[in-house]
DNA sequence: CGTCTGTTTGAAGTGGGTCAACGAACGTGG
DNA sequence: CCACGTTCGTTGACCCACTTCAAACAGACG
């Protein structure tokens, strides 16, 4: 919404090649779908917009956050291509979801026919129970790393969680293979793991000079010893 | 399960009086519910375990939590009535939910028998994902919660969160009318907190001395002074 | 080439973790 | 009924990991 162009093309078509195989579509529901582009700082929706519209993010990244009076930003948490978002038991959206990636693809179903979908579509009400229950899951392994006390456990959880929910191959093909791509800036990422920047800079310091991973750029990890990332996300 | 003495009442009858207005049942769904009592430290399931059910709690509480091999535990989030719980899209649970005050009651459904409902009529259907999108925007807060910095912050959203959720009224006719009972111990509290013991005794008493909160009982809370309390939580 | 924004390192101060101990509540058995 | 043990709750003292403040560095872009 807002400036952002709309594309009339079907998605499913160029969607395909970015969807991880763990979250599957179904073809019902995309066929209910607009997918939009965004630029990099638009908003997608803001906190108490009426809640119209369920949304995939297609491909590029987005976050999901709160808006303090004061300019001081939570961010709630970071959307991947495939990640469904929107759903919301009220009639207002609680959060806001920004974009950070210029040319970010973004599907929206209406709220409306998407339900009256599901009502008729067993398939289609499964999938949206399965994914939203798939949330419910990955929001609670969340709150777990948020409460791991060090900076190293959070950012170790961090950095395997991205590691897995990275769309590995569809960046530019001149990186190191198993490079994976941050999206969102260092003063992003303190914020999700509510720490200081600078406590996060020198705990990806600390990893990179032990071995553990390596900075092709900034915004490319290798994860060069995984067992070094897992040790500290379990050791407590 | 496990030992938990089963009860064939029709849940409804008794779960009437407990229910918050807001966790509105749906009598289709209720019918498949077996309420089954439990003592306090029974575990209703543990991780990996084969997700058979989706559960509501009727009355009492009961808290959901990892289980770490070295001992440690990791409170994911308290269980109060109305609440449901179990959803998982894989075949395992994920987590561990044990008991923590004596004669809760705890409704249970079949997955299967209910997803098969959930199939056949869209307004079951619609209840499970109202609960479901309610469950992802309240664990959403809860990570806000969690990465808030201060102790203050930490505890006042908690208290504020506890007199949300409490179920007023509903417990023993002696009480200070406005007093929210905290079925958890302090360490409890401290875990789902991600803060040490002793700082969120000391943060209580600090609150206390402020005139923000009373303590008729460790475990009944007065809120004096809600002000106090919304403040620290809104103040970053 | 200058001005951004984003990232990294350095130095100093502190909030809360840790260790230790005591008090309170409660049940159990003598 | 009291003595006792156990768990829970609270307070004190110390110290470290992280935050904060400050500044240098790097890349992007007009």
């Amino acid at each position: 919404m807002d400036t952002a162009s709309l594309e009339s093309t079907h998605p499913l078509v160029e969607a395909a090649s970015w969807e991880p195989a763990s979250e599957p579509t179904c073809e019902a529901l995309e066929r209910l779908a607009i997918v939009s582009r965004y630029d990099s700082g638009q908003l997608v929706y803001r906190p108490n917009e009426t809640a119209e519209n369920w949304f995939r993010l297609v491909s590029g990244a987005a976050r999901k956050c709160t808006l303090s009076s004061d300019g001081h930003r939570h961010i709630v948490d970071f959307l991947l291509p495939g990640d469904f978002f929107g759903f919301c038991a009220s009639s207002g959206y609680a959060f806001c979801v920004e974009v950070i990636v210029p040319g970010t693809c973004i599907a929206r179903y209406t709220r409306g026919h998407a339900e009256k979908l599901a009502d008729s579509n067993p398939q289609v009400a499964r999938l949206v129970r399965r994914t939203a229950f798939a949330s419910i899951t990955r929001l609670q392994w969340r709150t777990l790393v948020l409460g791991r006390r060090s900076a190293l456990e959070k950012v170790s959880a961090f950095l395997l969680e991205m590691a897995d929910r990275s769309w590995a191959g569809t960046q530019s093909p001149s990186w190191p293979g198993d490079a994976v791509y941050l999206p969102m800036s260092r003063y992003d990422i303190a914020d999700y793991l509510a720490m200081a920047v600078e406590t996060l800079c020198r705990t990806l310091t600390s990893l990179r000079v032990c071995g553990a991973i390596a900075f092709p750029h900034a915004r490319q990890v290798q994860i060069r010893d995984r067992a070094v990332l897992e040790n500290a996300v379990a050791s407590k």
